[in-house]
DNA sequence: TTCTTTTGTTAACGTTAGGTTAAACCTAAT
DNA sequence: ATTAGGTTTAACCTAACGTTAACAAAAGAA
C-alpha cells in the first residue's frame, strides 16, 4: 500500500551526471531531490527530512565537506555518502572526520552505489522508534490503540481495526467533540478527494458507528456538507 | 573508569601483511586476534566476542565470504570489513549481500582503514546499546536463550532453534506485546525486503507458532500489513 | 411540496496479505 | 558421493481490506 519511499538528497553540480544519477535512483524507488550546488543543497536540507545525503565533494561556492559539516550541525544522524573524482587520501580522511558513512570514487558502478545505500539504510533501520506520537485514545468506555490497531470496550476483548478504520477513528478522536472535516480525512487517509473516495469514507463511518454502538454515550454525528463529529456525552 | 579496548578479529592469510596490520592496529589501542585462515578465524570467532571483524577475501580453505556467512549465522550484528586485492564489482556486491559494513582494496592506506574502523564503531555505539546484551527471555512458560539458540518449556528438554528461528523469536521477544514491524525483521535478519524474503519470514512465523503451541497464553498475532505481535497473557 | 444532493447502510466483488505444508535447493560435514 | 540441517520457493487456501454498486433515508434548495 502506501509504503513511504526513502528520501535522498543528492547534491551534484554536474547537471548531466546529476540528472542521470537522480533518474537511476528514482527508478529504484527512492524519492530524490537534486540540488545543483552546496548552497542549494543546504537550503533543501533545512526544508525537509531526508533518509540519506549523497554529496559531491568538488563543487563551486560550497564544497561537499563544508556542506556536510553544516548538515551535521543540524542533524547528527543522517547518513552521508561522498562522491569524489579523485581518490585522494586526504579527502577520504577528511570525509570520515566529518562523519561520512561511505565513500565512492567517480566513476563508480551504479549497482555498487545501490548496495551501499541499501546497506546503510539497513543499519539505520533500528531507529524506527522516533515517533512516540499519540497512539492511545480514550473514547467513552472505549480504548483505541491506533498503533496496534485495536479498540477495546470496557477493557474486554479487543476488536481489530483495519488500517482505514483505524486512521479514520483516530482522526475523529483527535478532533473529539469538534468538527472533523470530510476533506481532511479524504486528503490525509485516502489521499484523494472525489466522489468515490467520499463514498468509501461513508462506508467506513458506518462501520465505525457499528463498533461504537455498545456505548450509547458515544456517537458520530454528521454535519451536512461539512464532515463528522465524534461526540462523547459524559454526564 | 576502565575503558575496555575494542576487540578486533583479523583474518588474513598473508603472514607478513597480517602481522604488520595487527601491530599497527594494536598500536592504535585495539585488541587484535589474528587468525591465519578462514577455519581458524571461525574457531576464534566462536570462542570470544568481537567488536569488529576484518576479513581477507582471498584465502585458502575458506574464503572471506563463506566465513562471513558463518559469522552472520552466529551473530547478525558484528560489523565486518572485507579486504580484497582486486576491485571486482561482483565481489563488492557479494560482500554487501553478506552484510558487509565496508570494503577496502589492497593496497590501502592504513590511516584510511583506521578512519573506517572508527566510523563503524561509532555507528554501532549508538544503535547497539539497547539490544546487544539481551540474550535471555522469558516467554510465558518458555525460556529462550538466543545465545545458545534453544527454547525450553517449563524447564524441560530444550528445543534447538535454527539461526533464523532464533533471531526472529528474539526480535519478537524484544518487542513483547508490541508491534514488531515486518520491515524490521526483514532488514535485520534477511537483509533484504522483497516478496520472497517476506514469504520466507511467514514460513518462520508458522514454525515459531508451532513451537509456542504448548503454552496457550503465548501467541503471535498478525497486524495486517504492519507486522507481528508476540502477546503473553498473564492472568 | 418536489427535486436534488448528501448521507446511511448492506452486500458483492476483486485484490492482496498471510497461514501452512511440502518440495526444492543449497552447502557444510561425513 | 551422500547426508543432514537450514533456508527458500512453490502451491494452495483462507482471511482481511478496500472499493463500488445499489437502494434507502435525510437534508437542503427551489
Amino acid at each position: 500500500m502506501e509504503e513511504q519511499n526513502k528520501k535522498i538528497l543528492l547534491v551534484e553540480d554536474d547537471p548531466n551526471f546529476g540528472t542521470v544519477l537522480k533518474d537511476y535512483l528514482m527508478m529504484n524507488d527512492y524519492d530524490v531531490v537534486h540540488a545543483k550546488n552546496g548552497m542549494e543543497g543546504f537550503e533543501k536540507f533545512k526544508k525537509d527530512d531526508y533518509d540519506l545525503c549523497i554529496l559531491d565533494v568538488m563543487m563551486p561556492y560550497k564544497d561537499g565537506f563544508t556542506l556536510a559539516k553544516e548538515i551535521r550541525e543540524k542533524n547528527t544522524d543522517v547518513p552521508i555518502i561522498f562522491l569524489t573524482a579523485k581518490a585522494m587520501k586526504e579527502d577520504v580522511l577528511k570525509g570520515y572526520k566529518v562523519g561520512a558513512d561511505d565513500y565512492l570514487n567517480k566513476p563508480f558502478d551504479s549497482e555498487v552505489l545501490l548496495m551501499k545505500i541499501k546497506a546503510i539504510m539497513q543499519r539505520k533501520a533500528t531507529d524506527t522508534v522516533a515517533d512516540s506520537k499519540q497512539f492511545e485514545f480514550k473514547i467513552g468506555r472505549f480504548d483505541l490503540n491506533s498503533k496496534l490497531r485495536f479498540l477495546k470496550f470496557d477493557g474486554g476483548e479487543p476488536t481489530k481495526l483495519s488500517p482505514k478504520e483505524n486512521e479514520l477513528l483516530r482522526l475523529l478522536a483527535l478532533h473529539e467533540n469538534d468538527l472533523m472535516p470530510r476533506e481532511l480525512a479524504l486528503t490525509k487517509i485516502w489521499r484523494d478527494d472525489n466522489y468515490f473516495t467520499s463514498r468509501s469514507m461513508d462506508v467506513y463511518i458506518a462501520k465505525l458507528r457499528k463498533y461504537l454502538k455498545p456505548d450509547p454515550n458515544v456517537e458520530i454525528l454528521n454535519i451536512h456538507g461539512e464532515g463528522f463529529r465524534l461526540v462523547i456525552n459524559n454526564k
